[in-house]
DNA sequence: CAATATACCCTTACAGCGTAAGATTACAAG
DNA sequence: CTTGTAATCTTACGCTGTAAGGGTATATTG
């Protein structure tokens, strides 16, 4: 929109030092229409860019080699084209970002219909888990992002639905929501990013002195590790959903069938 | 064309109106001579770089444009110096970086003596979360932030110290920490960087999509707003501190003494 | 006092970032 | 064929962190 200031345009090569005919970039192409129909490949082998096709590549590079790995420019790279072209299907990075959020939580299954409520929200929870393991360099970005696109707040309409069938009042099913969430975006984030996995500090204090100094840590640490996401998740995953069967209980009786007068269709 | 913007002048008297010396070519020849003894400014007024001035700056770029607004320029000119100036105190961001994880965490008192040691870890969690919201465009870094550096470890071991009076084993107490720290973290995460505050979608759906589509969500919205941080976090908390109460009785009656058959220093 | 040593600060330069602007190509339709 | 549109490429700008090296201020010497 705004013109930065005059730009230099290719005037300045071309007015003044005109031997640039057709430039390098002609003679690069002369590889022609480059892959596809040069000599320099086999016809065809230009796969035409993609959202999808976008996606999974950038996918691919952010658990590779992070999240700041993922740069227009070697996105262009994994994908056989230049930086530029993906900008025509994703308009700028936070599009794209938003793309791989919404692939994230896509993953996310629905529990079986049978289950009674804490159950479902169990499973629930597993699902997320399992996708912040599924994408762990991602993770922290979907973690910190706003769902406020429309498949977030689908995403987010579905676990109310959830928690609103275990704890059947506006206020209270809101509060589990984000309790219940706390807990496990706390937890994923740790497990992916946190004590055993995240960025390091420019000078981490070694293990000797770890074991010499700090007893309590020293006899922590093999707790920290790997071994014991699982059953330390659980843990106080319980604890949680516990805590949360028990809220109804602190409803009136009347709550615990309908929520508040108006009516609100069910799906 | 060949300096372009130019470098900031000693911009902290500049700011207040400065006898603009001469151009940067100048700067460097004569003006090179420079400020102390130079005409442009009144001699004296160069306050030494310091890591402690470094780092006040910093935090309060940090919460003034974010993390990302933390670079090594902006630095410079907030501190009336160049940005290169800084590395002779910190070698790389990463250093920056530490240092201020370091001041944060710095930040968390230790609970009264004579607590007993679930309101010691309740006094804990609101210490934590108070750091948060202390410095909650900083916070995503030091909650993803390894505290592997000395003051980290101090700090982990500090904490575990009370997780231990209050779960006297060191695998439960281990774990206790991690599921107290989970919920925590979340819980801050969240509410300074999350579903109200966090970066937001390229192309947000409106208010109006979400008052139509998403009843449930239009009926738990209110309660995600800043009004009701506290008392969901209270909500939850209390849930995380009551199971981690309860650990206590699984504990067979010996451990409840003595966690292991070695002796450790108390503090 | 002068001379040197050290700590501090500045300048320049470079590779890489996101992306704005425009040129160029590929392909479908008339 | 020409023409229009969608896709891709090229170039360039202003930003980033920081490597390398030059300059100055101050403390410590002789």
């Amino acid at each position: 929109m705004r013109k930065r200031a005059d730009t230099v345009q290719r005037s300045g090569a071309a007015a003044a030092g005109g031997t640039r005919p057709a430039g390098p970039a002609a003679s690069r192409r002369a590889g022609g229409a480059r892959i596809k129909g040069g000599a320099d490949g086999p016809p065809g082998l230009r796969v035409p860019l993609s959202r999808e096709r976008i996606v999974d590549a950038a996918l691919e590079l952010v658990e590779d080699h992070g999240l700041p790995g993922l740069t227009a420019r070697r996105l262009g790279t994994a994908l056989g084209c230049e930086a530029m072209s993906v900008y025509h299907h994703f308009p700028s990075q936070r599009h794209l970002h938003d793309a791989l959020v919404e692939h994230a939580i896509a993953g996310i299954g629905e529990p079986p219909a049978d289950l009674d409520p804490i159950d479902r929200l169990r499973f629930l929870g597993g699902e997320y888990r399992a996708m912040a393991h599924r994408y762990p360099r991602l993770f922290p970005l979907v973690a910190l992002h706003r769902l406020n696109m429309p498949a977030g707040v689908a995403f987010i309409e579905r676990m109310l639905r959830h928690f609103h069938a275990a704890v059947p009042e506006d206020r209270l099913a809101a509060q589990a929501f984000r309790i219940f969430g706390y807990y496990v975006l706390g937890a994923a984030l740790d497990e992916t990013s946190g004590y055993a996995e995240g960025p390091s500090a420019a000078v981490p204090v070694g293990d000797d002195f770890i074991a010499g100094e700090c007893p309590l840590l020293a006899a922590a640490a093999p707790f920290f590790k790997r071994a014991h996401f699982d059953s330390t998740f659980a843990l106080g995953f319980e604890i949680m959903l516990k805590g949360i069967a028990e809220l109804r209980a602190t409803l009136p009786a009347i709550a615990r069938r309908s929520p508040k007068p108006v009516v609100r269709p069910k799906a």
